[in-house]
DNA sequence: CTGTTAGCGCGTTCAC
DNA sequence: GTGAACGCGCTAACAG
């Protein structure tokens, strides 16, 4: 392996200049920078980062904890977190904790060990309802799952506004008998299921919920069981997530219902298969990319002023309705 | 921060029985083995990775490198991998390359620079093109991409057999036309091509095959302007990967095609979609789940043996035979 | 503008 | 079984 003091040596340098020259710091001579640069080259040589981190203390790789890597909400806001680190040349260390509290300790910790410059989370419940801002040693931002007491930099859906305007979509639409499917194991799950009750109480109605695990599987299982619990079908059946709303989708074709005719459908996030089923789905969309693309900001922006005041970012979902909710 | 030398005067002896405890090498009396634990649980104490990596030139970090973070079929091998990984306390650098061979080469070379233990690399065609073992520092294994030449550990679906089956099935469906959408950036793409070219020949029937990027929009694109282009629809469209595939059955669908009175629709990767719609959709599956396992199996096998004979582990794909290709 | 030098925190010889 | 001392490769402070 070659080392900077080779690269000093071949150039005919101190390794002090060719330091500078790397980093970028201080004032070298154009003649020399060349030369520098030029010695780099032909010696193919690249620093050890676990050496610059040691010493310098900064790392440009920021951590991101997902809680679940097969739901395509999080590929979406990863990959526009990955395209902005991207162009700035920094790294991202990506992690699945799977919905574990344990798994997602055991990341953290890492984070804590390698240093990162600062950490992208999307928390389990249990997390977020013992969290205190003095835990962590690094600047987190906190996307997809946050509640109003959390004293934390955030960019979350207005997920109670969001639920409530699909359910009043759906009242809209005369459905009385509104069933939701909401993943209990989340603060997002929590925070849907209350603008669902908002939008029936408006309504004077009485809510029909289902806590279920946020896994497909689990989803379609929920909805066999309900069904053959209850002799009556509801008017609607409603998912807090795409994974829960595929399950669903899943269920209702295992027992022969059919959509909209004998019930009606709708859930959160637009993924493509919504698109092409038939007939399509009526969803609550969320702007992934631009979710992805403000937590990274937020979290460089806290990374270089870190005593700025704590900033929750609400974005607004976009209702787009299609034939699984048509009149 | 509380470093090695805080535990060891906590603990009343020297850094380097400290540091003996911690990696679990040389010996150290029961007694003061304990008394050391004992001072790093109360101090919180966590060896800095940077300068652990920096001295010991060793990492416990794998890298992993897929081409597309928001194809399922690359999240299922990630997550295989990080099971594995989490389940021996490795951490595992995921990155994306979004089949940019720039992005590609600059993740290759941030590998490097961290002094990763070893990488798993789903690699560009440009890549696999140029391949050599020796411009690799780490031990390195491919997934899902590799062809019989290149000198490298892989784990691969046998994709000639694979889409060979899947086009033989279409035949006994008697169907004459087959139209073949493939991604032609990559190495399985051709192969998966090869297959199909291999079981129309056996039938003495002409091919009709259509290179696309390997994306759902791009493919069904692809599609739309093949229908326009030809009077007559073909018996049967295929598609190469599972995006592809969705592409393919939007695009039926915005002109009108019903599967499989129309055309006959098939094509890789049994995504949750393809359960869902109606009628659903005949595929050939990939075990995902073991091809991640085995990838990290094998690197780390190649890791502890560098010495060891290159290994090419193919696996063989399931024919799921469903609505749309009913007889 | 450039070179010399001192650690960053840790693992590992070598003595004892 | 244990401690002292060195150095991994690099950056930053200080001289010149």
């Amino acid at each position: 392996m070659t080392r900077i003091s080779d690269v000093a040596k071949h150039a005919g340098v101190s390794v002090a200049t060719v330091s500078r020259v790397l980093v970028g710091q201080g004032s070298v001579s154009e003649a020399t920078r060349e030369r520098v640069l030029a010695s780099v080259k032909a010696l193919d040589y690249h620093p050890d980062l676990a050496a610059r981190r040691l010493r310098s203390g900064k790392t440009d790789t920021l951590g991101l904890i997902v809680s679940d890597i097969r739901n395509p909400y999080f590929t979406e806001v990863s990959r526009a977190i990955e395209d902005v680190a991207y162009a700035r040349g920094m790294r991202v260390l990506l992690c699945n904790a799977d919905e574990d509290p344990a798994k997602e300790r055991f990341y953290l910790d890492m984070m804590r060990d390698e240093n990162v410059a600062g950490v992208i989370l999307s928390p389990t419940l249990s997390l977020l309802n013992q969290y205190r801002a003095e835990d962590f040693s690094f600047p987190l931002v906190l996307v997809d799952r946050c509640d109003a007491k959390t004293e934390a930099d955030a960019v979350v859906l207005d997920n109670i506004d969001a639920a409530q305007r699909l359910t009043r979509h759906l009242l809209e639409r005369n459905c009385r008998r509104i069933a939701f499917f909401y993943g209990a194991a989340s603060a997002t799950g929590s925070q849907r299921l209350a603008g669902y009750q908002a939008a029936l109480a408006e309504a004077g109605l009485s809510a029909i919920t289902q806590p279920v695990k946020p896994t497909t599987d689990d989803a379609r299982q929920a909805l066999s069981t309900y069904l053959e619990r209850h002799r009556q079908t509801p008017d609607a059946v409603v998912a807090s997530s795409g994974l829960i709303l595929l399950g669903l989708v899943e269920g209702l074709r295992q027992h022969g219902l059919r959509y909209p005719q004998d019930v009606i459908v709708a859930g959160f996030d637009d993924m493509p298969w919504t698109r092409i089923v038939t007939p399509d789905i009526t969803v609550m969309a969320q702007p992934t990319a631009d979710i992805g693309r403000t937590a990274i900001e937020l979290l460089l922006a806290r990374i270089a002023q870190p005593g700025q005041a704590m900033r929750r970012i609400v974005m607004r979902g976009e209702l787009i309705v299609r034939g699984s909710s048509a009149a």
